[in-house]
This record gives C-alpha cells, structure tokens and sequence, in this order.
DNA sequence: GGCTGGCATTGACAAGAATCAAGTAGGATT
DNA sequence: AATCCTACTTGATTCTTGTCAATGCCAGCC
C-alpha cells in the first residue's frame, strides 16, 4: 500500500479529531509530521484479527469496518467509522495483537500513525494523552450503545434508530442516502440481509419508503416514537 | 452511605487494580490517601443516569451492576464488576453525567475517588493516565465481546459462554456457584429469565445440570464446542 | 405447622428472526 | 439487445425468544 505526506486538506480533517482537537499548534505539528495517508480501494483490508497492533488508524474520507469472523461462518461488524474518526487506538496502546479485523467498504483516504512514532509523543505530551482517553471513551460508549440497543430492541426498532442517526439532527420529512451496501447494514445491526428487507417493509406504516439506496422518512418524530416503543405498549409500573 | 479510610486488606485490592498496578509505591501511596471505602447492602443504588459524573468507584467485594434502563419499561444490563475492578472511568473522565446507572447485586464493599482530587493526580501523573489508558482498553474490549456475543450467539450458547468464563480456566468436569440471582445472569445475557430457564435445559444434552445455585459441568470441552457451533453444522467456504 | 412472598420453572401461544429456495431488478459487459 | 452478475426481495418453514399464566419450591414469619 502506497503511502504519502498528507495534503493540507488531509490536515484540516486530522486538526478536527477528538484525538487531536484539543491539542495546541506545535503538538499538532508533530502529528502531521509522522503521520502518512494512503488512498485505498473498496474491499482492502487494513489488518486482520491477531496481527500485530504496530498502528493506530484515523479515516480522511470513506468508511471502514471493523469486524470480526467466528469460527461458525459469520461476521460480526462492531463498528463502522468515517471521516474523522480513528480506531485501533486500544488495541495499539495496549499491544499484542489486533483483537479485530478491518477492511474499507467503500473507496477510503485512510491516515496512519506508526506505533513507536506515535507512543514517543504520546508519552511526552499529557494533553495527547487525555486526547486518547476522549477517543477511548467515546468508543466505549458507542459500543455500549450497540450493547443496549442490541439487548432491549428489535430489528426493526434497530433499523429505525440507525435511521434517525443517519438524518444527523434533521427532523420532519428527510431524505438520506444509505451510505453503504444493504449487507453491511445488516450485519451492522446484528441481523441477516433477509431481515433487514423484511424490517424496511415493517417500517413503512411508519412512514419509512426505500427506493434503491434512497430512503425517505415521512416523520422523524414518528419513527423516533416507533423506535422506543416498537409495536407493543409499554407496561408503566404502579 | 457512610464512607471510611480504607484497611491494609483493602489497599491490596487496590494494589492489584488495572488502574494503578503500573504505579510505582509513592504514587500509589497519593492514591491510597484519597480514596474512601464504604460497606452497603445489596440494592444500593451508587449513581442514577443523568446524575452528576462526580466520582470514580471500584470493587473490594461483592458484585455491582451498571445497567440502562430504557423508555419501554426493561432494564440493559452492560456490565457486572467484581473484586479488583473499576467503573465509571469514562464518565469520569468525560464529565457531564453519567450515561448509565449502578447499583450493588449483593452487599459490597466500594472504594470512590472524588474526580477532583483524582483529576489532580491524574494532571500530575503521565503513570496514572496510562492507568487509565488501560482500564478503558479493558473494558473497551470487554463490551465489544459482549456485542460480538449478542450479534452472533443464541441464548444458549451466550450461557454456555458465560458459565465456561465462571470456571476460571479450569476444565474437565467442573463444579461452579453462580454469584448472584439467575434475573441478573438472564438480564446480562440479554434475555429474560424465563429464556434463561429453558438455555439452561437445553445444555442437558451437552452435559450441564442445575441444582439452585450450583452448576455442575460434566466437561468444559464440550460446553466450549457447543458455544461455539451451536447445534447447527457451520458452513465451510470452499 | 400453615401462610405468605419471592424466585424459579413449565406450558401454551405469538412474535421475531434464521434458513433455504426462488424470483426480480439493475448495471455492466459483450 | 441479449447476457450475466450481483444485490436485493419475497415466500415458506423452522428455530428462537418473548409473553402471559399457572405452578412449584423454599425461606422467613406468625
């Protein structure tokens, strides 16, 4: 994989991460200085499940998945992570192997940090260390999030949430685009590609219409309200 | 809840704890005069979602649960802390509230750490942030099994899971205690108790019986090969 | 000893989701 | 335009899980 110096508006993106945000100038320069971008095509793998954790990942443009393949035959996606986000912080600080594997799922402008490059700074500059805590911490509550979405919902109620989150704030009638394959979806949400068309078509009386990979929502407050309380009323307690 | 110096036996649990085991002696000693422990019974509610992240616990003894609940009237159970471990770190960390609540599963005892004068030592001690660093990783690691677990195990393989983790690495025919009620166990599994019941009859077969709170495994081999194929064959790709 | 209340199991049924097997629709290729 | 491929949908069936109701079991209490 071919790398190079990143462009000044590779830099703006880094300058914007929750690792960085919160960094003065001259630490950032230090940053830019080791890091390296490389422009990956749809279906690379970054690293698979037990190689070396020698690098930390940040995303300039596209989406990469992180996921893991169990013995049985399936893939459980853990995460999906775009512009501006990094992954593999935890498994590079920590060491030892990638305890996950990731790939690109579309085209990706990807940035990397050499793990010795990047441990040198991080032990000379506490706020780079607190930057990592922020990063970490977000991760975590992201995947608690996925915990209790995945222990108290059901696929249709997931697929209405991961919906709502796609509209990014807009309320009333919206349009989103799905940024990614229908499986990938799927498997983002813990179910099988046959599930989720039948969870679209369960969403349409509340005013969800999919066409291709366009899917209009008549009502975000509707289907925020299904996403809560799905079809069955909720016992109140006395 | 009244709250005391904590004894010679309690800072050897503290010792142990992934946040300050890196620690050399006097920095550990700064940690050991700030903390408070505290003996509360079992229900004790330690913080509420939405509360004020104002604190940092961990567990001498006994079990606490960090759930969620949600609208619809159940309760997400994300995690369950024993002996030797911490929580709350990242809300800690994050400020703002708590994005979850605690409470004790049966009667504990809890050390705390007020966040300012944790915060203190935290600035002061590059040490005690790679702590941090570590516990956070930890747990990052620990709720992303646990989704992996919801996303691609059924409920009794998610038990035959969790009763192989009580054995503790021992294996053969092994005899476990489950720790605390078996609505907690089914809500930490994501499932109800009367799921739980049946995940329990269905690992007759594989060589697990129940008699109130004492499980007997007939061969932890062969509960780890149903955990992982289920009943059904896997498919090999070609 | 007989109540009572909380947990746990069991049974019957309905909803949810996986599986297996067709079938459809687009987009790209030729 | 005919084809092929892939992604997606739909249908029928089975397995898994939630729901609701009934029962058993044990512990603490009067």
């Amino acid at each position: 994989m071919e790398s190079r110096k990143p462009t000044s508006s590779d830099l703006a993106v880094l300058r914007a991460m929750a690792l960085f945000r919160a960094l003065p100038d001259p630490a950032f320069r230090r940053i830019a200085e080791i890091v390296s971008v490389a422009d990956l095509p749809k279906g690379h793998v970054l690293f698979h499940q037990g190689d070396g954790a020698d690098r930390l990942y940040g995303v300039i443009s596209g989406w990469v998945e992180v996921y893991r393949d169990v013995e049985s035959g399936d893939r459980a996606v853990l995460g999906l992570f775009g512009r501006g986000e990094t992954f593999a912080e935890a498994a590079m600080f920590l060491g030892g192997g990638f305890p996950a594997s990731a790939g690109t799922v579309v085209a990706c402008r990807i940035c990397m940090f050499d793990r010795p490059a990047f441990e040198r700074l991080l032990a000379a500059d506490p706020q780079l260390c607190r930057g990592m805590l922020g990063s970490l911490a977000i991760h975590l509550h992201r995947v608690t999030h996925d915990v209790e979405q995945l222990q108290t919902r059901n696929g249709r109620q997931r697929l209405a949430g991961f919906l709502l989150r796609l509209c990014e704030g807009r309320t009333g009638r919206v349009e989103v685009t799905l940024p990614f394959d229908k499986a990938l979806i799927a498997a983002r949400l813990g179910m099988k590609p046959e599930s989720l068309s039948r969870s679209f078509a369960g969403l349409r009386p509340s005013g969800v219409r999919v066409a291709h990979s366009v899917v209009t929502i008549d009502d975000t407050r509707r289907l925020a309200d299904y996403c809560r309380n799905g079809t069955l009323r909720s016992r109140r307690p006395a």
